[in-house]
DNA sequence: TTGTAAGCGTTATCAT
DNA sequence: ATGATAACGCTTACAA
């Protein structure tokens, strides 16, 4: 398979016929005798013969390979999205080339630059936190690059994009502590020019006015780096903790920041839900083991992931450019633990 | 980029040169003239130009991308180990085709046959539960294909590899349990034809023994899956505690075997560590966060990936073959939360 | 029904 | 110092 791959040669050779025979019999050609093309299926079989993809990505101008950028792969989040990919991909032939930007926009253009040049048929891609010139991925997408966002996406680039119900999420978050008789509502957030944000953001706001809670904007704490650095969401949490108005409960809108949310409260000996409420997306397997009364909104990575791909073949495979882009919204499940132990329960 | 892709022939026609010619210039070669360099170089900023790592690949028959086979992606331990291969990868300028054996033996091998029909230059693998056909995997070795295995080993392979020291990390936990007052661990563990559960068994017995402990088989389960399938931790424990003699602790021999006993335990209303004592691997960011005296293995598995996929460049960069094989041992980490809250404290 | 030859983008060998 | 040509493995007009 290294050293001495069989090519199509070695098979002409040994049935002293045409190259082209043997490719045509190989694809099945009309214009084959069958005669002919059970010998060569059978040497074939044979010498174990393996068609080089590279041969052919060369010759049809197409890898086969879809690029995945996302901020990070080791977070429960991207890991079942980029599974859902693969899952898509395993079934249809493709491969995912996966890289993360670390969610620094450097990085971020590099791998785009990297998986280009690689040739990858389409690109999959999570916006970084630090991204704000979307000018080369326009570039690269105004030149026919097929390209697909998810989760952190942008409305500049007219293309197909998957999200969660951002809103829904928050709201019913927000709203499941309100309910629990939270009344001062804090939300730890991320940056502020990414899409979750914004959405989620004006869920969680939304959610307070209609229970006749005004929205204070000190009780909102954005962390650019969206928890992959720990000190963020702690400082961001002594902040809070030091207000006149102290909150009563948090609300973290993504798994790192839910995550070190916990962790500072753990530190500082505060009680989940006793001294302080907590409500955040997460997509961690042990996420609802972790405290009590934490409220969860788990969202459908593994389905995001797939719906990516699948929008993504549509554009690879279809000869015509698509017209009408597609944007799909999928629902967040709420996941509430024991719900009846609240602050006043 | 995609439609328009500009190559050495654009660059040579628009100078009036010849492909050979501008190819040399482009690679630095010391028979072309600083002029015509000059003039090659500056056009082919200008027409934005990339080479082809297609036809680059045909050429050299190497593709610079290496093949990855684990269980799952979507799993703390698997992804950091990803995490760190990607890193090396990246800056090697290699790239990475991860794909996931869903612990299925026969999926395993569709995903080889797969990477290495993709013509990878290399092979990383953690062997998949059910494995126990190593003839394919042997003969793409011989045939010269670079093969890393890491923390699922196999010995019939000679080939490089990468593990954490899985018996001082399963002793460690279980001397941390008797240190706590713990009399009868009990130990749930993976499929027995696995190298990591020999190795993690082999250090729970060592450290029963060391403590005047007689190991009790009736005390270790097996779950085949590895806590893939909840199910089957749920079941094991469920055996365990009907057992005459009922274990008062339980070691776990992986992230989701641990993860697997804090559910079913939690589910059961047993506290830890009053009424059970619990100690596991676990890779999990949260982990840490899930009990009070949840003592912890954690392996390294960033570090993990980033020895193996060094391994693999020096297999794979090195024009002779490798003669003896290098099996890279990692120290695992225990983390011990609230020790000073043990059973009998 | 089968063979010949060109081409995908690049580099290496051999001329010039 | 530069150009023509073959080769990497495969497909596909075009010939035969």
């Amino acid at each position: 398979m290294k050293f001495e791959a069989v090519t199509i040669k070695d098979i002409a050779k040994a049935l002293g016929i045409s190259t082209s025979t043997v490719s045509r019999a190989l694809r099945d050609s009309y214009e084959i005798s069958s005669e002919t093309k059970e010998l060569v299926l059978e040497c074939a079989e044979k010498l174990n013969y393996r068609p080089n993809p590279i041969a052919l990505s060369l010759k049809e101008r197409r890898t086969r390979s879809i690029g995945v950028v996302v901020c990070e792969i080791a977070n429960s989040f991207f890991s079942q999205i980029i599974n859902g990919i693969e899952s898509i991909a395993y079934d249809k032939g493709y491969n995912v080339i996966v890289s993360q930007s670390h969610e620094s926009a450097e990085r971020e253009a590099v791998d785009l630059q990297y998986l280009t040049s690689r040739s990858v048929d389409g690109l999959l891609i999570s916006l970084s936190t630090e991204t704000n010139d979307l000018s080369y991925l326009h570039e690269l997408h105004d030149k026919g690059l097929p390209v697909v966002f998810f989760d952190r996406i942008t409305d500049e680039i007219n293309t197909h994009s998957v999200i969660i119900d951002n809103f829904k999420g928050a709201y019913e978050a927000t709203e499941h502590l309100i309910h629990n008789g939270y009344k001062n509502i804090a939300c730890i957030t991320n940056s502020e020019f990414l899409s979750i944000t914004t959405e989620r953001l004006a869920g969680y706001r939304e959610a307070l006015i209609a229970n006749n809670i005004n929205p204070n904007s000190a009780n909102i704490k954005h962390c650019f780096y969206g928890g992959m650095i720990f000190e963020e969401v702690e400082e961001a949490i002594n902040k809070l903790l030091t207000l006149k108005n102290k909150p009563d409960a948090i609300f973290a809108t993504s798994d790192k920041l839910t995550t070190g949310c916990l962790k500072t409260l753990k530190r500082r000996g505060i009680k989940i839900p006793e001294n302080m409420g907590l409500a955040g997306f997460s997509n961690s397997d042990i996420a609802e083991l972790l405290s009590p009364s934490l409220t969860v909104v788990r969202q459908p990575a593994y389905e995001m992931g797939k719906a990516a791909m699948e929008l993504m073949l549509q554009l690879v495979e279809s000869k015509r450019p698509v017209k009408q882009f597609e944007k799909r919204v999928l629902l967040p499940e709420l996941q509430i633990r024991e719900s009846s132990n609240p602050k006043n329960g």
